[in-house]
RNA sequence: GCAGAGGUAGUGAAGCGGUCAAACACAACAGACUGUAAAUCUGUCGGCAUUCGCCUUCGAAGGUUCGAAUCCUUCCCUCUGCACCA
């Protein structure tokens, strides 16, 4: 496949300013593409973009990877409001940490990594208007889709800092063009119009032609919104945020008819692989086979071989056929790396236990899980005369406390 | 700066002196059903005590009243005009 049809195959091209896709096989560019720093991690929808730079570079392009310590000072425009500023302590240690995971995930890789703030933070305001923003065309500015939106009746209004973000980033393009040859930038969809402002200010400047390709945003079908958030909220690379088994659980549960566009996304699988996947898969959708290949491999990329081992294992032991009765010991304690573990005193009250294990944020609501029969020890539910938990209930030193589906944690008893 | 409108639980939105822990919708949570799905049905959805009940909430602080989310005062914030600026 070349680079084009598999881009297209992918579902990842959005719009692009080759007149065609047989462009992109033509010649093998350098390119860029820039990572927000505004959040101290990576989320799932970075990864989309992480894995469409994979692709280029697979097919022999050369990366150059941009963490926006600059961008991110002043924010990218959003369509509701005015972005609150973060200090630059805040911005500094964020970029540092978008930094380390993109290297992370990278690994292997030929790529160079570039911080904005390098070569912005220097730049005279003089300058900067005289060069930068004497190409810019205020009529056209102003008609950009945001913009419009904010400063328009019912807008909530737009500070220049913000109404200025695209010329920051036409620079960068300007900047990694002049230093580093780069002919290609690669955005998310809503950076379209930012791509193309470097493109423009290029041509003029320069007068040489280069060009911008977007990536689609990852969407799930079944619930017609942005890909990337479970109900407890953002889906984090870091592991601190997102625990491993978290990770590999939201996977998990992908939908079947969203499946398929996942694994062609989130994974490197070439595309008999993921044929034969989704024909098992449509034989047989119960057993989820493609949901575990699919966890499987995202997790592996982002988490590690390692690690997603054990939070396999640990995901056999909760959701498998096995019953904790015939875990073992060192069952437990893979489990207790990736569940809450709290300690609790014997005959302690269920209702207590439940608040202090996070998995009930009052008594209250402790109170209306027991009677709604939603708790669970070891795996089934008990009778309403059953209050305490003691010895008898624990098994290998721990007890498996369950509230609904999927939220559990483990008891030990002082 | 001036004038108008408004700030109610996660969101939207009722309520405009007592029967308001606050209608309704959505979101969320749980149970049944399931494939750790979707849909559907049922229940829950401030806290403590699960007995009556008690406590904390309706932007904030005061006040009037037997009694306030509801009335008054001050303050904070938001929106819409106008003005300023161009």
């Amino acid at each position: 496949m070349t680079l084009s049809e598999e881009l297209i195959w992918r579902g990842f091209l959005n719009q692009m300013t080759f007149a065609t896709g047989e462009e992109l096989d033509r010649e093998k560019r350098t390119f860029y593409m820039g990572f927000d720093a505004s959040a101290d991690s990576q989320a799932v929808g970075n990864l989309a973009a992480m894995m469409f730079i994979l692709t280029f570079i697979r097919h022999g392009y050369d990366p150059v990877l941009l963490t926006g310590g600059s961008t991110s000072l002043i924010g990218d425009p959003k369509d509701t409001a005015e972005r609150q500023l973060q200090t630059e302590e805040t911005i500094a240690h964020n970029t540092e940490c978008a930094r380390k995971q993109i290297e992370k995930i990278f690994a292997g890789r030929k790529f160079k990594m570039v911080n904005n703030l390098d070569w912005t933070r220097e730049v005279k305001i003089l300058d900067f208007l005289r060069d930068v923003g004497k190409n810019f065309s205020m009529t056209n500015l102003v008609q950009r889709d945001f913009i419009a939106q904010r400063m328009g009746e019912g807008g909530s209004g737009i500070s220049f800092a913000e109404f200025s973000y695209t010329l920051l980033q036409g620079y960068d393009y300007q900047y990694l063009y002049d230093t580093y040859g780069v002919t290609l930038q690669l955005g998310g969809s809503d950076q379209w119009g930012n791509c193309l402002s470097g493109v423009d200010l290029i041509r003029k400047t320069r007068g040489a032609e280069v060009h911008a390709v977007t990536l689609n945003l990852v969407i799930n079908k079944s619930t017609g919104r942005k890909f990337g958030k479970s109900e407890e909220g953002t889906i984090w690379l870091n592991e601190t945020k997102t625990s491993p088994f978290k990770f590999y659980q939201f996977w998990i549960n992908s939908d079947d008819e969203d499946v398929e566009d996942y694994l062609k996304i989130y994974t490197e699988l070439e595309k008999d692989v993921i044929d034969k996947i989704t024909a098992g898969h449509c034989e047989s959708p119960s057993s989820r086979s493609a949901q575990k290949a699919l966890a499987h491999e995202v997790t592996t990329l982002v988490h590690g071989p390692a690690r997603t081992k054990a939070v396999e294992r640990a995901t056999d032991a909760l959701f498998g056929g096995l019953g904790y009765a015939q875990l073992t010991a060192d069952d437990f304690k893979e489990l207790a790396t990736e569940l809450p573990v709290i300690e609790a005193a014997n005959n302690a009250e269920i209702a207590d236990i439940l608040v202090t294990a996070g998995l009930a944020s009052s008594k209250t609501e402790a109170r209306r899980f027991l009677t709604d029969s939603a708790v669970y020890i070891n795996g089934s539910q008990f009778s309403s005369e059953k209050t305490t938990l003691d010895a008898a209930d624990t098994l290998h030193g721990y007890i498996v406390l369950r509230r609904g589906k999927n939220v559990t944690a483990l008891v030990k008893l002082a």
